[in-house]
DNA sequence: GGAATAGTGTCTTTAAGACACTATCAA
DNA sequence: TTGATAGTGTCTTAAAGACACTATTCC
């Protein structure tokens, strides 16, 4: 299709991290403050533009990852989540921006990263409702990570990604009402946890707080896909999936 | 992070569509014969550079789709399939594509598009088993839209997509079947669509062939979501799905 | 014993899977 | 009546949802 002396157009590539973490118990995603135009002083996705030298798009996406969270890079879920490329979203001009998920363990309260950034936990909640509004279409980009979250957690194993090495059936319950903003039923939930088998397998030994029998303690199991899947209570049937008009 | 006198690496931006139909019963992908370097004279998903003057991504599939297939677009169902970016899959430099998949109603047979290139429908399978070589990284492309399909097929509407207007439900179980790559149960497989209410509609009339009860005929329902969904019978419980190394 | 947390068992309903025959039409 | 295609009904098993009590520890 090109034709003779014809040079197809090129744009800027960005990666942007939604980076999600459970804190006291809620979802929280990390946002830093920018430092420069466009959208000065607002709220952001934690990214940037690939460096040059020809790097890939998800060495990029680690990359920003360590630099926000300084979190080792093996401890960290992290996915491809989408392209979000329309030609308005980016004052400066032709910005196409490959949107990444993270799903971190609870981390120490500073972030800390090793960039100048102030950057934040914020609840989730905060970003889904607008009470804190994003620069570009962060907002949106957020919306879909979370999304997409929450469906992987009925059908991967990703849940134990928001945990440490090892936990607690309940501690496993917490991540899934939290980032679901349900509350489950204990009981099913153990069920299910432990149908879903390859899931979670016993470490062995106990773990001791104050007051309260001991709770057992669990590691990741080797397999990624849950079967039987632990479908989300909402959305089953009633909802609303109506297509728009008819041709 | 961009300093004073930065500026950013810019990459060049492809979409490439997977354009799938069902011919004779069996799954088709559209390909086309490169008419140039690199890869010339071979086999490759249709696609191609972004118009200049700021064309959306999802414009330019739609754009590249009537091109190759002369189809009028609201036909078609077109999503975004992923990113493929890695450095080194165009020699001729940093071209990114925004992989999309397309799903069509049976088409008649010459392709015809309005392009020169030689355009024909392949047998999905002949993609998938490596008998037919795709250029670039087009073969996993195919690979990656087909099982994107065949899961949409189980969660979605999708189906009905591959057909006309109005079908009968052994066309649509053809469909499954076909996309799926299985056989199906023909009385689990009427309960199941008729127990998925908005999946289809009776469109009152019925279609006589040559011999043979006639078949109802039903279009497409007002939902896209399919409760309860469409599992297939494939990877249920059994399959592998372990995770590589522990840390 | 009381407070605190962890863990379990049963019943009902829904949906999946397996399986073979009846219905309607044209020739 | 035969050939061809369309459509259906039952039983068993798997899993979801609802629901309340018992177990273990620390004080």
């Amino acid at each position: 299709m090109p034709d003779d002396a014809w040079s197809p157009p090129s744009v800027l590539l960005t990666v942007d991290l939604v980076i999600l973490t459970l804190r006291d118990g809620r979802l929280h995603i990390l946002l830093v403050e920018r430092g420069e135009a466009p959208f000065q002083g607002m709220s952001a996705l934690p990214g940037g533009f690939l460096n040059h030298g020809g790097e890939e798009i998800l060495d990029a996406a680690h990359r920003e990852l360590s630099e926000e969270t300084a979190l080792a890079s093996s401890w960290v879920h992290l996915e491809e989540l989408g392209v979000y490329g329309e030609s308005g979203r980016d004052p400066r001009g032709r910005v196409v921006s490959v949107a990444h998920l993270a799903i971190a363990p609870g981390l120490p309260d500073p972030v800390a990263g090793t960039d100048a950034f102030d950057a934040a936990w914020i609840p989730a909640n905060a970003v889904l409702s607008g009470e804190v509004e994003l620069a570009f279409d962060h907002r949106r980009i957020a919306r879909d990570g979370i999304e997409h979250a929450r469906t992987k957690l009925e059908f991967s194993s990703l849940a134990t990604a928001f945990c440490g090495t090892e936990f607690t059936i309940a501690e496993l319950q917490h991540v899934y009402e939290a980032v679901w903003g349900t509350s489950l039923d204990t009981r099913n939930f153990y069920r299910k946890v432990q149908a879903a088998k390859g899931f979670i397998i016993p470490a062995g030994t106990d773990r001791r707080r104050t007051g309260g029998r001991p709770a057992r303690l669990y590691r990741a199991g080797p397999k990624t896909i849950l079967f039987p899947p632990l479908i989300r209570p909402t959305m089953s049937a009633t909802e609303e999936n109506t297509r728009g008009e008819e041709e």
